[in-house]
DNA sequence: CCGACGATCGTG
DNA sequence: ACGATCGTCGGG
């Protein structure tokens, strides 16, 4: 990989979401021993008009890296036992992100089945926000890191490039609202791709 | 202070 | 379809 390259997907993230969710399909996301080709991601656009944002409601002490500098980590703990991470994207004060939803492991096989020892096939991996997380243990610690420096958790461009017709596009899993908003990207047939899943209201009475 | 609920997952 | 399990945030 060369700086350009490097550069290259710096400049990317600091520009608005969509492209850069397109653009980090393909990319590769190292932790814990573990890589994986991302596969499936999903744009939230910040403060701007987004009820699905975590940032919709404005800053707080969990999204506050959502309103700085691009390529840093917003990691956040969900349902009391699952990790995500996001890429910030976007200028600061904006507080865009794009939630990494899944990927192919395409190094650390040894290192991904000990933290998954239940699961079968190699493919369910990291198929799903909370699984990647799982499989390359990010947590916590990982909050704010910026993913382009050479640190526990590392962002790298793609080795391939990803041509806009392999991306498929459809409404952000688990999102109550914003249905029509087609930001859910993912490589067209791969089968790391989660399942979709509709958002189930609530029970009532 | 309190209560409702979640950018999920595994099992049934 | 449902339960696990707890941090976060808005409201009182």
């Amino acid at each position: 990989m060369t700086g350009t390259d490097l550069d290259a997907l710096a400049d990317l993230l600091a520009g608005p979401v969509e492209p850069a969710a397109h653009g980090l399909l393909g990319c590769l996301l190292s932790a814990g021993g573990v890589t994986v080709r991302l596969t499936e991601v999903e744009a939230y656009a910040g403060t701007a008009g987004d009820p699905a944002s975590h940032a919709y409601r404005g800053r707080t002490p969990r999204n506050a890296v959502m309103f700085g500098p691009a390529r840093h980590a917003y990691v956040y703990f969900t349902y009391g036992m699952h990790w995500c991470v996001n890429v910030v994207t976007g200028v600061e004060g904006e507080a865009s992100a794009v939630l990494l939803r899944a990927g192919e492991v395409i190094d650390g096989l040894d290192a991904a089945r000990a933290r998954r020892p239940a699961v079968r096939r190699d493919v369910d991996l990291a198929r799903g926000p909370a699984r990647l997380c799982a499989t390359l243990g990010i947590d916590r610690s990982a909050y704010g890191l910026d993913l382009l420096a050479d640190g526990a958790v590392r962002l790298r461009p793609a080795p391939d490039p990803v041509p806009d017709a392999a991306i498929s596009a459809g409404p952000r899993v688990g999102v109550t609202g914003a249905h029509d908003v087609p930001w859910r990207f993912w490589l067209t047939g791969d089968p790391t791709v989660s399942a979709y899943r509709r958002h189930v209201p609530r029970a009532r009475r």
